[in-house]
DNA sequence: AGATGTGAATACGTTCACAGCC
DNA sequence: GGCTGTGAACGTATTCACATCT
């Protein structure tokens, strides 16, 4: 195994920034649905605000990409399509497995997306042997033990994790053990896996945590607002937030 | 992140860099599984072990916090506990609404660590008439007609959305004009929001496409390996223009 | 001694603004 | 004229390394 950290070498022509990777989805998404109403082509500030991303943002990515469009005109869609989809791997399709299949892996099996693009559940996996031979999204579901040689015989290398936490590392080890070298992980652990092993989490107590705090914060700012409204003391505004017209959403409930 | 520009006004000491807010509920889950076990306290080496990031980090993170460590001993667990969950906003709790009870819907409804943490499942909403009245996760599932009486009679201010993706922005909309301020869309859509609403994703297509990314990264790099081993013949396909070495990033923080 | 807290250095990501091409 | 592609400027995040405190 390579243990070693080969020390990125300042890569050079293949050098996709993880950030512009983590966006590509988002335009390949939007060129999909513009590929299906036949649109021809389309500009940077269009598809930029068909992903929800500025424009010179879009327009930097593509940049790592190549010189896929053409000055004056803009991006044709079908070739465009094309090129990230290669560029993310999605012109070969992915066998992937489920660990775990309770309410969520179970949610997960039967969400159309996964096929859509590339992926295809090859396996549902647990341990519970009264789930063995039961039918989820019309894949018998397998016992845990014959793991290995599911993720084997399929040619598995992505693995999805939607376990119990308690069990969620060693699900994990003997998939790593077994040849899979990506985890897409939704039980709230942090997962140690080895060199080379790419882990990706999905965590909605985490998301919701995240929420929570800006929630806070505008309830604060909005209490703080209030108080700057009444008194007014002698000191000046001192610049403390924006101005009085900032950022208070305009939707007051009635 | 919201689509919304929230004019970050350089805030004075209530400026916690976003990078940071996301990892508090990382460690605020380390922390809480050694208050479980009634360790103490704890050094910044190990929690950050158990969080899955470095200690530099951590300790960089806290310091924004304010000081709540001890030099030469480490940080009071049960405080850090508390001081990360006010934070966080999380000692008071939120009433949430779920829309869109499918699969997934339900999945989210039955998900223990939703209540766990400050997070109370005010409502299930549904816009198939079939669904109302029918139990969820101990939950009667009401249409979605009252949505708008829904979340003012809860005070709901956070909305997560499990629809299909064609009805998720007009359920956004109708979120947001009722009061919701915070949104977790599980829909494969980019929505549209005013200032002040913020957003948050989670896609389990675009996990998977960044994964697939990855993989065949180390597989052309594996492949150029082996190029390099055996003798290649003199014309090669070269589909494939892997760089020459180079690594496999990583990723997450595992 | 042992660990925190933090300036300074570095790396990464975004935005600007405009040259270059259609 | 219009739009892409990109260096340069700017801003944010991570890491280093050590002064500081118990």
């Amino acid at each position: 195994m390579a243990t070693g950290r080969t020390h990125r070498p300042a890569t050079r022509s293949r050098g996709i920034p993880e950030a512009t990777v983590a966006r590509l989805p988002l335009y390949l998404r939007a060129l999909t649905g513009l590929s299906e109403r036949s649109v021809p082509t389309v500009s940077s500030e269009e598809l930029a605000a068909a992903a929800g991303v500025n424009s010179a943002k879009l327009r930097k990515d593509f940049s790592y990409l190549g010189s896929y469009g053409t000055r004056g005109v803009g991006y044709d869609v079908e070739y465009l399509v094309y090129q990230i989809s290669r560029e993310l791997g999605l012109t070969q399709d992915w066998p992937v497995v489920i660990v775990g299949i309770g309410n969520l892996g179970a949610a997960l099996a039967n969400y159309g997306g996964f096929a859509s693009r590339g992926f295809r559940v090859a396996a549902l996996i647990d341990a519970d042997p009264a789930m063995a031979g039961k039918q989820v999204a019309g894949i018998a579901v397998q016992h845990s033990d014959g793991l290995e040689k599911i993720i084997s015989d399929n040619g598995v290398s992505i693995g999805v994790i939607t376990t119990p936490p308690g069990v969620a590392q060693q699900v994990c080890d003997r998939l790593v053990a077994a040849g899979v070298t990506s985890i897409l992980n939704f039980a709230p652990t942090v997962l140690a896996v080895p060199d080379g092993v790419d882990v990706r989490k999905v965590d909605l107590s985490i998301e919701l945590q995240i929420l929570a705090f800006h929630e806070q914060r505008k309830a604060g700012e909005e209490a703080a607002a209030n108080e700057n409204a009444v008194p007014a003391p002698a000191a000046r505004a001192d610049s403390t937030e924006q101005g009085p017209d900032g950022d208070v959403p305009a939707v007051m409930p009635a």
